[in-house]
RNA sequence: GUGGCCAUAGCUCAGCUGGUUAGAGUGCCAGGUUGUGGCCCUGGAGGUCGCGGGUUCGAAUCCCGCUGGCCACCCCA
């Protein structure tokens, strides 16, 4: 029979990697309750037309990186590849923003795209991320990157660079994207194909080029296409963030992919990731987006981070915490024949509290204990024919290196001392 | 989606230009201890050599296809 495997770009958590996910997404968590987020959770799959509407239906991710499937009513569905449409979505939807405004929440959770899968890149990946909703303030931006920049503090990550720059309106990138392409139509056979395409279906995205690097140099900047409003919102962003202290850089050329940004767009990445694979997270503006699907305009602002990624950099760093132990305390009998007593042993300690675990093997008293402190715990409790008889147990420091023969009822506290 | 490299025990890997029953380290199990651990000694189990086809007297080794991983593009987290 064949084995079979988990499905490609998707990867198991297995416990030896538990604590460091936990770490990162409690860490998270924390952060961004400290700015009175809120947990959201949403459906991982959603109706097609969410994304085809709100991300951009000639977008990479929209035209190819989706799982779209039917229903049996025939209805698209598609697997979720971020997470702001659906936040959005559920927030607005449930008019939320009429309650208290701005909506401020978090999450996190597995998203999907079917890209070719590499290091960093999964079919299934992971991100966490905040949305604040219903107010439009370039301290709302300021603040969302604050969150970001705390969160990667606590984590206590090191080589993070963080670009900042702004798309302006919808109207805005329409004239900015008629400049590109009145700027590069006449260059248009000296062109790489990829730029050929791109001048075509996303002009914005002509400046990701490296082939063409001179034509990006001399390209019309968008600060040159921006209203007067949206230049006096992104001053007021980058004003917010100086007096945060937050070390952000202006790139004039940081553009975002999906469609909703509007205004202020951020990205964070590392200089120890590969190539490509070196952005952990960004997010945006996108006052546009709630009216794109329907429902009552409504600003809104926040990122999403890769916690993958963000859990190699931590690796290569030394950052993640090593698995922590999984037991307290372990109890044994010395022959099969007192396991019930090693069992009541075990019940009456977990109920005070303790992580105990049973081994229930037939093994040799040496590899019993052998087998606690490969699990981590620092107490042994044996139960052998004498201490059966007597009702008690021996309860055994692992650390110490110490035991002794207490009763049945003072088990518990026996064992507590040495946890303590 | 395009191109390149790779796939041998649970894990990390060796196996030269095709040639007997495919190895090491580590991990696992057992013995060394008639009821006491992290070290040590001895032994054992564990492999459809990713899958399928082909060439050959003979394939882990060469060829093709598939699957998966990695890398570079594309794009992004």
């Amino acid at each position: 029979m064949a084995e079979i495997a988990a499905p490609r770009g998707t990867k198991d958590i297995l416990p030896a990697e538990s604590t460091a996910w936990r770490w990162v997404l409690e860490t998270h968590r924390r952060v961004a309750e400290s700015f009175g987020y809120r947990p959201i959770e949403t459906p991982i799959f959603e109706s097609t037309e969410l994304f085809a509407r709100a991300v951009g239906a000639d977008t990479d991710i929209v035209e190819k990186q989706m799982f779209t499937f039917e229903d049996r009513g025939g209805r698209s569905l598609s697997m979720r590849p971020e997470s702001t449409a659906g936040v959005t979505r559920a927030v607005v939807g449930a008019r939320l923003d009429q309650e208290i405004r701005p909506v401020r929440v978090h999450y996190a959770g597995p998203m999907f795209r079917a890209e070719r899968p590499q290091a960093g890149r999964q079919h299934q990946f992971t991100q966490l991320g905040i949305e604040c909703i219903g107010e439009r303030s370039p301290a709302l931006d300021v603040e969302i990157v604050e969150c970001a920049w705390r969160f990667f503090g606590e984590l206590r990550l090191t080589g993070l660079h963080l670009q900042v720059n702004s798309l302006g309106d919808a109207d805005d990138r329409g004239h900015y994207r008629a400049a590109l392409v009145a700027y590069y139509t006449p260059f248009r056979s000296r062109l790489c194909d990829d730029c050929k395409r791109r001048l075509e279906s996303n002009p914005l995205r002509l400046l990701d080029c490296k082939k063409d690097a001179d034509l990006v140099e001399a390209a019309p900047m968008i600060q040159e296409s921006l209203s007067a409003h949206s230049t006096r919102f992104f001053d007021d962003v980058q004003a917010g963030l100086t007096a945060a202290r937050i070390p952000a850089e202006v790139n004039p050329r940081l553009v975002r992919g999906l469609d909703y940004y509007a205004d202020t767009v951020f990205e964070v990445w590392h200089e120890h990731l590969q190539g490509a694979q070196n952005a952990l997270g960004g997010g945006g503006r996108y006052d546009g987006l709630a009216e794109l699907l329907g429902l009552p305009a409504t600003p809104g602002t926040g990122y999403a981070l890769g916690v993958e990624r963000i859990l190699i950099v931590a690796r290569q760093l030394g950052l993640a915490p090593a698995p922590e132990a999984s037991s307290d305390v372990l109890v044994c009998s010395v022959e099969p024949a007192q396991i019930d007593g090693a069992a009541a042993a075990a019940r009456g300690l977990r109920a005070s509290g303790a992580r105990v675990v049973l081994d229930v093997s037939d093994r040799r008293l040496d590899r019993k204990l052998r087998a606690a402190d490969r699990l981590g715990a620092r107490a042994a409790v044996i139960v052998g024919e004498q201490e059966v008889a007597a009702e008690s147990a021996v309860v055994r420091d692992l650390v110490a290196r110490s035991q002794q023969t207490v009763p049945n009822a003072e088990l518990g506290e026996a064992v507590e001392r040495i946890l303590r």
